[in-house]
DNA sequence: CTGTTAGCGCCTTCAA
DNA sequence: TTGAAGGCGCTAACAG
């Protein structure tokens, strides 16, 4: 009995002896301008063709896709994909649907994608950026397609963001640290390039130092998939202070993987040889050798938040460029024990 | 100058002279078609308006969407996510996009998304199936769209499935714990349930110690988040087996994580107090303690395979039913040594 | 080589 | 309370 193609609302105007109008009244929730009897018929006719509306149609009609655009960095990021999680869920709860795309951390992905989704008609973006230049950016300032940042902001590019409280959330960090009696501390990054987020995390943690004169403060900018530099950069780190208490804060949460493993390879231990601090929460903080300190984001809500938003744009607000930033949760852990 | 609405084909039409059917050719590459002028025309006035095709029209033409539905059961997952970035490669590559969507391991959410990939006429769906049962399945069965399963199977339905060759990937396990000299082994996982993947690595498990009759082989079912259950199944096997040298195999990645979470709460170090060998690769396994022994999937290309399959179905291929299995890779680390 | 026409499935006037 | 007609943006005959 298997029908081949997909019910049409025609098939169902035909099955339930009605026009397609009465359908498409039913369908929007017009209920109360059917008879019973229509009612009946109608119900009975979608039921036994499994029809439902194609949203293609529907969107084309009147350019509600109910879709969001997703551009994720990396999704192979933990804290991606706990963003992600909670855009899910905002997205459900809103009746939209999230059309996810991964860039892998590619520029040119980016813009691919970017096209993309306008090619869906996307009524909106969630975009964690990785380049997003010059016309990538043209073009969507024309569009005025609802669009939000997601933790990292877009050189010279208005538009609503929502992330963390980088200031916060690294004066918190550094604080601790020094509570902790570290005498000497690095904040080790991938390279700053223009990118905020480790900008501000960077600043936060020189300015907060500034009140500790006695402390020393140093910052390193790694590549992440270059093990070498790293180790070498932990190496003199480590030699320098030779006899002080240190510590090491590392910016995100996929660099701390690596930091993690550099000490390994250099027999060091986090807690007894070197503090360590890692900003974003991982799952197996706590099982690395005696534990590692993290700073955790309240991930799920900024992405949830960041649909809020978006919906928002969508639904016609048109209050001026909002940012929205969360505070982070410091956990301590062994790595910083004294 | 940013031109409100997006420019449809008609538009472009005006703008270069023409008429919509030129346009048309133009974007479906049958430019041989044209003549030069009108090709140099239609190009100017299509980069002008930065015009592209909305694909929902397209896609309500011939029913041609280009998208392929995922339904992952949980994105939070790493080994769905890494399966995820093979999907998305393979779909860039074929020229499809894929329409995510995470369940949340709930059954109910995977019957909504299904339907909703069905309104929104995806041209196949991939699913990493969680229940999926009775409704969901007749209608799936009704509607021959092209569908593959990632990883487990769907118990009374046929169709194409891509995944872990089971039975290798847990003969090897076994008999590594064997060699290593362990003398009874507790097989950990969630409830078996239906899941073929679970019964499976159970049975390949017990099919090998058979051999080595001196073996001592067990397993336990345990909820993924009742640490209580969990530690009382582990602490009992150690006390049952006290002096003996013993080992777990934790049946996934997720309940590594809680294994792993709970030998710390007992104060057992996994390599010294017991032998620990999980399925899934962890990114963190050379961190925790001594190293945790892993299985590891070759996640990526699953699914990828996964992908190239559903389109060779969406093309047309009337193949019989295919199962396709990759076999794992141990990888053996300082929780196995004797 | 190029344009006209007729839908794809749906929603929205507008009439009945 | 119902239905017929037109059009969303695009493609595919079918003429010129």
């Amino acid at each position: 009995m298997a029908n081949k193609a997909r019910a049409t609302i025609s098939d169902v105007a035909k099955a339930a002896k009605a026009g397609k109008t009465s359908i498409s009244r039913y369908l929007n929730g017009e209920k109360h301008l059917l008879s019973e009897a229509m009612l009946a018929r109608i119900e009975k006719a979608v039921a036994d063709l499994d029809y439902r509306p194609s949203l293609m149609a529907r969107g084309l009609k009147h350019g509600r896709t109910r879709l969001i655009g997703l551009i994720i960095a990396d999704i192979t990021n933990p804290y991606s994909v706990h963003v992600l999680s909670g855009i899910e869920a905002a997205c459900r709860e809103k009746g939209f649907t999230p059309l996810v795309c991964n860039t892998n951390n590619e520029v040119n992905q980016e813009l691919h994608y970017l096209d993309l989704l306008r090619s869906y008609q996307v009524e909106g973006i969630v975009v964690n950026a990785v380049g997003m230049r010059e016309e990538g950016l043209n073009r969507l300032q024309q569009s005025a397609l609802p669009m939000v940042l997601i933790d990292r902001k877009i050189p010279e590019f208005a538009c609503d963001v929502v992330g963390l409280d980088n200031t916060q959330a690294a004066t918190t960090a550094t604080e601790h640290l020094v509570d902790q009696g570290f005498e000497a501390l690095l904040f080790l990054s991938e390279p700053l390039g223009t990118v905020n987020t480790r900008r501000e995390r960077l600043s936060a943690f020189r300015a907060t130092l500034a009140r500790y004169p006695g402390i020393m403060a140093e910052n390193a900018e790694v590549p992440l998939a270059d093990s070498a530099v790293i180790d070498n950069a932990l190496r003199q780190f480590h030699t320098r202070h030779r006899g002080m208490r240190k510590a090491v804060i590392s910016a995100n949460g996929a660099l701390t993987l690596q930091v993690a493993r550099s000490l390994k390879r250099l027999g060091l231990h986090w807690g007894s040889d070197i503090g360590l601090l890692g900003f974003d929460e991982l799952e197996w903080a706590e099982l690395a050798g005696v534990g590692i300190t993290t700073l955790k984001q309240p991930t799920w809500q900024i992405g949830f938040a960041a649909v809020e938003q978006v919906v928002r744009r969508i639904e016609g607000n048109h209050e001026p460029i909002r940012e929205q930033v969360f505070s982070g949760e410091l956990i301590v852990r062994g790595s910083t024990a004294r």
